[in-house]
DNA sequence: TTGTAGGCGTTATCAC
DNA sequence: GTGATAACGCCTACAA
């Protein structure tokens, strides 16, 4: 149906070889027969098959990104700084959304074969050992978002620099009582982030001087509506927190309804410190650490490209970008 | 590097022609041979080019999507409907966002050429003369989410009903007063959801006996910013109205904001309702009309694979999704 | 049941 | 400067 370099070539008169020297500017090739071949291409309409291209160069031309859980927010959020670096290259982006170990070790099974995408962005996603000697030994180039694997180039954030600044941020309000709600570990996806913000509050009240008691600690299911029930639960303790760090926003959104629950006001009697700073965040007014989402997400896609292109770095590259406290409205200073 | 068809075959004693018969799993295979095979594709870690085999069968066995304005919400949400969706087959799901007619123009040209994917999925985008010509003539699968062309299967809702719904909710709740928030139609893609809405409140106010002023009626570039100020401009009229209606969640939000600027109660002294359900709408307790975003990706996804499956249909499918008003905390009866 | 060989559309390496 | 021709890795008649 559609024309082949081949009904250029017949239409043009000359051979395929020269079509394709046309198609790839060349400079070997005489001006009037150049005029003649893109006269050919515009009269068929035609333009090169990027499979056979594909197959024939070896490179695709796409890019695989990798994502568990596309349906989290952040998800969302670096896959459009993904796109939007992208969009300004003339690589396909195609997207995986992975849920369960067995789809993520198929998908990164395919990819690595060589012959699907250029290059792989894995996002959140810390790769086990047979994955990592999968993805070495089948040279593609592969950068990690989020994901802290030293034998890869990667973009993260520093979560425990970042928890100790919440932290500093209700200190400085005065606050002594401060307690932590962050996810269960995931069996199958383990994602260190909450886990390495629990250690950067605990670290943080260390450092002045302070606690972080087990009664303070509550873990659980990632989400909104399990974080509503640990927080009343939290608040109806006989000593309550006067603030509250949350591993994430969506927590802290489940928080701020766990605190009206039991009629507790915020930021008067509670305060509450998200992380993430996602879109909700500003509609709600919630004080959160901020950490640059969209922006991972073109990091990465630079680091990949570079990579595309020049080969491996001599050595991983470690990108880290900078977190700060957004002070909104959901922190104040602790009743007297 | 990567193992082919050909060292599978060598290792394991048999033909190429052999090895791609265990592939595709055609029957006319000796069962030991089958193993003998399989043994060996295990031992090499071996997986198929899909390019190659893509350019031998005429298949890529993806599909692309092509967005404007990937940063929107709503378009956020209908890609993750199509993602899900597709996750289930073994379709790769490639992403083209395009902000630029140019752009929108390439990319489609681009897949037009039936090479790069199997289908195409266009989302919000209403195709001009040229590119359904393009389009026709490529006979590439293609189905629109968002958009009414006749010429293509499409995902859609009923706007102008939707409206109506939202006026319905108002009067039930004794308004007589309400005005109209909605986008200018951007000139690059013409988005006709925010005027079809803007039709459906007219005609519904019409139905009831009542009028729906210039005066009340605010139209501007799309986003919470610019509602806001429509907003606080329309609320300091002599006369205010005593309820608005949003083309969608994110003007609603920025009408709310608007209405706080000028002390304006929300919903004691004006109603707000917006327009598509976002997951905002739920966290600020928005009265919208809810219309399924995840389920239009899904839908989409489903009309194009049969179609690539079976072929066009006789006539194009047009699938129609129901709305409904979610009544939450930002809609009361109007001040007496 | 299995092997052989031509073709998918392009690029690259030769000659000429 | 241009034209053959052999790859690229797979699939699929057609033979055997």
């Amino acid at each position: 149906m559609a024309a082949t370099i081949r009904d250029v070539a017949r239409l043009a008169g000359v051979s395929r070889g020269t079509v394709s020297r046309v198609l790839n500017n060349q400079p070997r090739v005489d001006p009037e027969t150049r005029v003649r071949v893109l006269q050919a291409i515009a009269d068929l309409d035609f333009s090169p098959s990027a499979l056979a291209r594909g197959l024939s160069i070896g490179r695709t031309h796409s890019i695989g990104v990798v994502v568990p859980f596309i349906t989290r927010p952040s998800v969302v959020e670096r896959l459009r700084g993904i796109e939007g670096a992208l969009s300004t290259t003339d690589y396909d982006l195609v997207v995986f959304n992975v849920e369960t170990p067995q789809r993520r070790d198929s998908v990164i099974r395919d990819l690595t074969r060589g012959e699907r995408v250029d290059g792989m962005l894995l996002v959140g996603l810390e790769p086990d050992e047979a994955m990592v000697e999968a993805i070495q030994r089948s040279r593609l180039p592969t950068v990690l978002v989020d994901a802290h694997d030293a034998r890869f180039s990667r973009v993260v954030i520093d979560d425990v620099a970042g928890a100790g600044l919440a932290v500093k941020h209700l200190l400085g309000l005065g606050h002594q009582r401060i307690a932590f709600l962050g996810d269960l570990p995931q069996v199958a996806f383990s994602y260190p982030a909450s886990k390495l913000r629990h250690r950067g509050v605990r670290r943080a009240l260390r450092a002045a001087g302070l606690d972080l008691p087990d009664a303070y600690t509550v873990i659980g299911d990632p989400g909104r509506s399990r974080a509503r029930e640990l927080t009343r639960a939290l608040l109806t303790r006989s000593t309550p927190p006067t603030a509250l760090i949350c591993a994430s926003d969506l927590q802290a959104v489940g928080a701020r309804e766990g605190a009206r629950d039991v009629e507790i006001d915020v930021p008067t009697d509670l305060s509450i410190v998200g992380f993430d700073d996602l879109d909700i965040a500003g509609y709600l007014g919630l004080t959160t650490v901020r950490q640059p989402l969209f922006e991972s997400g073109v990091a990465g896609v630079r680091l990949l490209l570079e990579q595309v292109a020049d080969g491996p770095p001599a050595r991983p590259v470690r990108t880290v970008l900078e977190v700060d406290v957004v002070a909104r409205t959901t922190t104040g200073p602790p009743p007297a």
